[in-house]
Order: structure tokens, then C-alpha cells, then sequence
DNA sequence: TGTAAACCTTCCAGTGACTGGAAGGTCAAG
DNA sequence: CTTGACCTTCCAGTCACTGGAAGGTTTACA
């Protein structure tokens, strides 16, 4: 199948998958005889799981890892629990740390007046008046 | 006071500060005799002003929105509001959808046995084993 | 047969918000 | 007079694509 086909079965855009070839994310592509990419159901099957792994939070250092575990049969799958549970870590991280945001802009919002007058809880808090404030 | 002072004092490197002042955000610094740039109380108020609102997740042209804003005596407070408002739904969207990647990790470490061995519910998840599972 | 649409190719530039580093000028202390 | 800590500009790199130009191929249809 050519490369658009390969794209509406993984889900990544043609110009994603030339990319991830690009970058030797993935194999190169064998060609037709007109220059286009060919692939096969095992090259879908890759492409799906980069997907599924991006999709998840993996970068694609990472991605690289869990599909050279994925290929490798003598594999331990201790290697992918780690990976999962530091990208787990992370993304706890994060979520606090938008958390935090999240509240502090709540707070200036809740006490903003929002109208059409200049004074602004929300200036004022930028503008550091609160500094010290509990 | 030179940039690094400034720096020091907002909580921004001395490169954002540069930055920020290449793509127009801030005004050009007044340079001394010798070339280098020098910043008052005035500008350092900017620099924390900025350095709060990207703490707060705004990014750049939100931050140069709310700050036309904050210079403006004649602003009203609900275009600062609407910013505000708008940026925490935001934040809520990115914490809900990594909240469901973290709960996809988290489901899937908890079925890999993390061992020696090769068999792995992560790396089966990934290469879509359990499509159409619940 | 012509042609138009829908593919495909490569290559280059841009995104956001910096960060790192090179090459060189300036300043203060000892 | 030298050392080290500043400062300057400029260029390249980050990450993971995305958009677009310029051109070749294929397919469908009049």
C-alpha cells in the first residue's frame, strides 16, 4: 500500500511517517517502481505502535526504546515497566505543576471583578501586589 | 542596573531578557556609555510582570495582551478576565488529557510483571493486542 | 486523447520560547 | 597587568512535526 493508506491505518499523518524514516525512527520504506514508499502489514503494525506510544506521553527517544524492545524477542520486560513508570512520574509532574497554575489562575479570576472598569485583581497579582500575601 | 541584575531581580535570564526584547515585547533597554543595556525599577516591574504571567502558563503573545493591559488605565478588567478564564479551560483540557494518558501507564505497568522475561502487557498494549478490550 | 484531481516525491522554512556557544569588548580587583 | 566576571552580537540547535513549493505519476472521466 502507499503512504497515505499506511497513514489512515496508523493514524500518523504521511508526513509524519516520512519523518519518523527520515530520522531512523523506522526502517526506509522499499520503493515501487515509480519511487513510492511500499508497506506492508508489518510495517503498519510498527507505525501503530509509535502511534499508540506517542500517544501516551513516550517521546520519540523513548518510542525508539519500547520498539526495540518490541522487535526484540530475548527482551526483559522490566526494561518497558521502568520506561512506563518514569513516563508515569513524569506526567504527574506535570499534571501538578498545571494544577498549581490552574488554581492560581482560578483564584485571580474568582477575584477580578471583570467589568468594564481598569481595576483588576488579576493586573494587580502579575504586577506583583500580592507579593507576600497569604 | 546591568541585564544581570535585572535578571536576578525577575526571575528571567539575562537571554529572555534579550529575547524578550528582540521580538518587541518589552521596550529597548537605554544603553550606558559602554553599549550595555540598562534597566530601572520601571522595567524590572515588566520583567516580573512577565516572568509571573508565563508561571501561570500565558504564552507569549497572551503575555504582551496583558500587558498592553496592565500599561493601559483606561483597560477594562474583563478582557484580562476573559484571558484568564480562557487560559485555565485551556489548562484543564492538556491536565484532563494527560491525567488519561497517566491512567493508560498506570494500567498498563500494573499488568507487566516487570521481570526477566519477555512477556509484557505493555509492549502487547502498544502493539494493539488489546484493541477493542475494555 | 486531453485534462483534472489526487496522489506521490524531495527540499526548505517555520513553529515557540528559549538555550548554548563562539568571538570579542569592558570593567573591577589584586 | 592579568584574571575573571561581566557585557555585546550573531548563529545554531532544540522537539516533533507542519506547510508549502516545485515537480513527477496515476486514475477517472469527458
Amino acid at each position: 500500500m502507499n503512504i497515505s493508506e499506511a497513514a489512515r491505518r496508523s493514524g500518523l499523518s504521511s508526513k509524519t511517517i516520512r519523518y519518523y524514516e527520515e530520522i531512523g525512527l523506522i526502517a526506509q520504506a522499499t520503493r515501487g517502481a515509480n519511487g513510492y514508499r511500499q508497506y506492508g502489514q508489518a510495517a503498519v503494525e510498527e507505525l501503530q505502535f509509535l502511534a499508540r506510544a506517542r500517544d501516551v506521553g513516550f517521546d520519540l527517544d523513548e518510542c525508539r526504546q519500547l520498539l526495540e524492545l518490541h522487535r526484540d524477542s530475548a527482551r526483559q520486560s522490566r526494561h518497558a515497566r521502568s520506561l512506563v513508570l518514569e513516563k508515569s512520574a513524569q506526567l504527574q509532574e506535570r499534571i501538578d505543576s498545571l494544577q498549581a497554575m490552574q488554581q492560581v489562575l482560578q483564584d485571580m479570576a474568582s477575584r477580578c471583578h471583570g467589568d468594564e472598569g481598569p481595576e483588576c485583581a488579576i493586573l494587580d497579582d502579575l504586577a506583583g501586589s500580592r507579593e507576600g500575601a497569604q
